[in-house]
DNA sequence: TTTATTATTTAGATTTGTCTAAATAATATT
DNA sequence: AATATTATTTAGACAAATCTAAATAATAAA
């Protein structure tokens, strides 16, 4: 099966809103890709047409088994490449989205899996995000929370789920990356912020706004 | 200037046919480029548009100041992730023209740059083509003729000038690779075929045809 | 220098991926 | 349940990159 770039995108796009089973809808495809509902209907039509995913008008969309197994190989892609560039190219956390979204369309197997043993067959990627290996198997990721829903008081970020670049950027500047071990000080309820401490740095106060989107383990 | 995929292949096969001064004919770009003269026509008008070629009516192309730097970026960029897939990944010189290929579309700077610094800078690549600096530099190639030109007597392969996949496997047949030293033993004119030795192996005998694509200096 | 051949361009069509505006279906509200 | 709102699809258009077939220009041959 040979599919376009944008055939990918949308792959990828459904593979991400789906989280399981969900069915997605035209709308929320649309908004995620950056595109209108109108080609959102479209792509699916010819995409139900290859058995990539199941689709009835009106309907909503899911992936076909044929369609999570490419969604998982371009996932693999991705992640692999910015693994890459983190590792190797010394990129930092934040700018390496933009990048591996253009690397994951060079579709060799070969180049792939070359690059994951180059790099150590890593399993996850600096986000903290599963890579999945080259029969598209995830590892199960580890028990892992928002920052504001932890318990324990000690704990390591092991994702950052939203990734726009405002947010990554705040979180660089604040100290903040993979692996960064931090205590919970105080969760103030009235104003909805939370106090933390970052190992070796002076507390800083965050919204649980923030919060949600930084993914932690305990220690 | 932002270039299609498209665009920066034509800019590229232009450059690659240009060779110092010469006008570029359609129907030799058509060639190159595996396509068709009246699409070539299209191109040539849109690249004329944007002040990359020169190009006049039944008059051929050329790069324009603006084209010659944009087709050395590219270049640049293909021969360094042609390093990257020998030196790293360890592919064969043969498999990584395609590779890089796709991956020289991938228009980032800081990529390209932090690639080059990963990579210690290379000049040459695995092919023997020197590679543009980061200013489109090019240091100047070492002195090398082709293999049924040369005076000298021990050789080593520099280049291979014909990319097509069926010469570079045959030459990875015959144990004949980038830094390969060879011995002419005597050049037949009266069935244009050469014998060579290659260090450790027994004497073969390869054709005028063949010979003309493999760049030698003298050891 | 005519004529034949080859090279190049034009005209018009096709495919892919996208869009807007209008129509229709599904859902929510009164 | 009738109506309003929102979501989705259809219809028709457009731009990019390509193609074929026909027309025209340049070059080679007679």
């Amino acid at each position: 099966m040979n599919l376009s770039i944008a055939e990918e995108n949308h792959i990828k796009s459904i593979y991400k809103l789906q989280e399981g089973d969900a069915v997605v809808t035209t709308n929320a495809l649309a908004y995620e890709l950056d595109t209108k509902p109108a080609s959102v209907t479209d792509m699916a039509k010819k995409l139900k047409e290859k058995k990539l995913i199941e689709y009835e008008k009106y309907k909503g969309i899911t992936l076909s088994a044929d369609g999570r197994k490419a969604a998982l190989q371009i996932v693999r892609r991705h992640r692999l490449w910015e693994c890459f560039l983190v590792d190797k190219l010394s990129f930092s956390w934040e700018e390496v989205h933009e990048l591996a979204e253009e690397l994951e369309h060079v579709r060799s197997e070969k180049l792939t899996n070359r690059l994951s043993e180059f790099l150590g067959n890593p399993v996850i990627d600096p986000h903290g995000d599963p890579i999945p290996d080259a029969n598209g198997k995830l590892a199960k990721p580890r028990p892992q929370t928002s920052l504001d829903q932890a318990n324990a008081k000690r704990l390591v970020v092991t994702a950052v789920s939203d990734q726009s670049t405002a947010l990554l950027a705040f979180l660089n500047a604040k100290g903040i990356k993979l692996g960064t071990q931090l205590e919970i000080v105080a969760h103030y309820e009235y104003d909805n912020s939370i106090e933390i401490k970052v190992k070796g740095q002076p507390a800083i106060t965050i919204s649980e706004q923030v919060a949600k989107n930084i993914m932690v383990r305990p220690v």
